[in-house]
RNA sequence: GCGCCGGUAGCUCAGCUGGAUAGAGUACUAGACUACGAAUCUAGUGGUCGGAGGUUCGACUCCUUCCCGGCGCGCCA
């Protein structure tokens, strides 16, 4: 069962079927390409006046035994012009088409504006999937690191349910472990100052960086000691699920997964699954017992684990000489349990590059547990988050709080924009589209770079937004609301497409058409950075055809419909675009 | 030492599984609001795609090698 794109767009699968029908005549007893292989190869041509879309026929040469120019010439003379295909050139070895403006207006601008568009299936035969993603620790601080993998992981799932592909959600917070105990040290033996009414979650985090650094500073004087035997009583108490440091593990977890849960809210993710490290904790290392008893694993060092040399894996730890686990025994419970449990085909971790090879070891160490699906795991590997002064740490103090960055954000968008609607707007109103623009630059933000690229975060320029950002889009897709609002567009009336003449207005056209496309092939490769793209071309395109052409006082009724109808249609595609980004889009702002 | 990821315009990045003249943003310069919203638009300046080989009709894209930067390699998560 592998995924396939399925011929979605109607205007391709009309040439394709069309070429398809060439390509007989030309070669009636080679079938050298199916008609959803000529779906998927066609694009759009580098120029504008070229065409709408553009058919390379590479792939033909050598199956006809013929030189590509003269494939397309050979094929230009097959193809007939009709009600769809206005145009037909052959450009060396490509094809070109020029599609009638009705027909890209019944089979682009009218279904985008009756959401028949939105409702087709992209892609068929996909696995169900699961996808884990946001893994952040309770009891320290939620940064602005996290939030890229939030981004990331909530983008992913939207396009590609979005796609047609059953993808149910997971997160795995760790909320046990050396940090708790850190935390609730510092907070005990040395902190003074009360923990705050509201913003507990946070303070914890900065209980976790100072304990961290006093114990980092204390390494080598006589204090050591003592600490560590604080902590390890810490550590004792919460393995045994009881005494007072246990009633504060679960008193100040909760603090954190409250922080978590606002965050979430904030972003709009809903987790279909919530993994535990302290419920997996105790079944993995006697899952690891039982293997080990059948000889699965291997004794070493006083430690068990499973010895990867041959995979060019070196040996992964599996049982500390301790008896303890280690987070990669976790994980091996968990995937066994997400096998196990939901059923699922294929397992997504959405994780730092940094785990790169942790994750190899897992997977290989499923495969030789005898888990069939561990070769459908896949670990999603996206670069880290650095500020100019190089990596965040407690050490430096440089950590940027998640809520820091969405409170400035907010802040931004009411003093620098918003200020201006002062007297106009309520204050709710002001809230709310601040909030939505914040989200806006944000999400956009941390999705449009290449996963593989790291980013470099430096709250003065993401403050500034201006250019490629959310907002841009978002703002595009505001001034086409207001100008429907404004000139009262009526859904039901009949525009006759053939009226849209000018280049921008094809261009506009054409972005639309792709919008499945687009998505389809983000989706598979798990790329939300390419819709981000995809969205900023269609609003420049957007600008560009409301700069050229008039609307509210275009020289006809007739052709002040269709250009109406065309805008709308742009501000669907936008508000569906940034939907899967998990950006709202604003009616004004 | 081995492995992973980057190295494209001053800066930040696109460039789809090799294909039609390397594109945006930003910065800089010069223009456009009594206009359907200027968070916008138009034009210009700016690149030996890290270096060198190779494969191919064709390479930013694939292979080899080297250089620079980041990260990871047994009792942290």
């Amino acid at each position: 069962m592998t995924p396939t794109t399925l011929m979605h767009d109607q205007v391709r699968s009309a040439l394709a079927e069309r070429i398809e029908k060439a390509l007989k005549s030309v070669a009636p007893d080679t079938q050298v390409m199916t008609t959803a292989q000529i779906h998927d190869a066609l694009v759009e041509p580098p120029n504008p006046e070229m065409g709408d879309l553009a058919f390379g026929v590479f792939p033909l040469a050598k199956a006809l035994r013929m030189g590509p120019p003269q494939i397309s010439a050979k094929l230009k003379e097959s193809i007939a012009l009709d009600d769809v295909v206005e145009k037909v050139e052959a450009a060396g070895p490509y094809l070109n088409f020029t599609v009638s403006m009705r027909a890209l207006g019944e089979k682009v601008i009218a279904p985008v504006l009756n959401g028949e568009m939105f409702k087709r299936k992209l892609i068929a035969n996909a696995p169900k999937t699961m996808i884990e993603y946001s893994q952040p620790n309770t009891h320290k601080e939620l940064h602005v690191g996290h939030m890229r993998n939030l981004c990331l992981g909530d983008a992913i799932v939207r396009m590609t349910r979005y796609a047609g592909i059953e993808m149910i959600t997971s997160t795995f917070p760790g909320d046990v472990g050396t940090h708790v105990a850190k935390a609730l040290w510092y907070m005990k033996f040395h902190n003074s100052e009360p923990a705050p009414v509201t913003g507990k979650g946070e303070w914890l985090g900065q209980m976790y960086s100072k304990g961290h650094l006093l114990l980092e500073d204390q390494t080598g004087t006589p204090q050591e000691a003592k600490n560590r035997e604080q902590l390890t009583m810490i550590l004792k108490q919460l393995e045994s699920k009881s005494g007072e440091y246990y009633d504060l593990w679960k008193e100040t977890r909760q603090w954190s997964i409250d922080l978590m849960k606002r965050v979430y809210q904030w972003a709009g993710v809903d987790f279909d699954y919530w993994y535990w490290e302290s419920d997996v904790d105790s079944a993995s290392v006697q899952l690891m017992q039982k293997y080990f008893s059948e000889g699965k694993l291997v004794k070493s060092e006083g430690a068990i684990g499973m010895d990867l040399s041959a995979d060019n894996l070196g040996f992964m730890l599996l049982i500390k000489s301790d008896g303890t686990g280690l987070y990669a025994t976790k994980d091996i419970e968990l995937a066994r349990r997400k096998f196990n449990d939901v059923k699922i085909q294929k397992s997504l971790y959405l994780v730092d590059m940094r785990q790169a090879l942790h994750f190899k070891q897992v997977f290989k160490a499923l495969e030789h547990l005898g888990f069939e699906q561990a070769k459908d795991c896949v670990h999603l590997q996206y670069n880290f988050v650095e500020l100019p002064d190089g990596a965040m740490s407690s050490r430096k103090g440089n950590i940027i709080p998640i809520t820091d960055l969405i409170h400035r954000m907010e802040d931004t968008v009411k003093e620098q924009y918003l200020s201006r609607y002062k007297g106009e707007w309520t204050d709710a109103e002001m809230n709310e589209v601040a909030a939505q623009v914040a989200k806006g630059a944000v999400k956009y933000g941390m999705t449009r770079m290449d996963t593989n690229k790291k980013i470099v975060f430096d709250m003065n320029e993401w403050l500034k937004i201006e250019g490629e950002s959310g907002p841009f889009v978002q703002y595009s897709h505001a001034r086409i609301a207001s100008l429907v609002r404004k000139l009262g567009y009526d859904s039901s009336a009949k525009a006759d497409w053939s009226l849209l003449a000018d280049p921008s207005e094809r261009r506009l056209v054409r972005g639309l058409m792709s919008f499945n496309v687009e998505v389809a092939m983000a989706a598979q490769g798990y790329k939300p950075a390419a819709i981000c793209a995809y969205l900023y071309e269609i609003a420049k395109r957007f600008n560009v055809f409301y700069h050229e052409c008039p609307i509210g006082t275009a020289a006809t009724p007739e052709l002040r419909t269709a250009r109406l109808a065309l805008a709308a249609a742009t501000g669907e595609i936008l508000a569906k675009g940034l939907g899967l980004l998990g950006i709202p889009a604003p009616q004004k702002m």
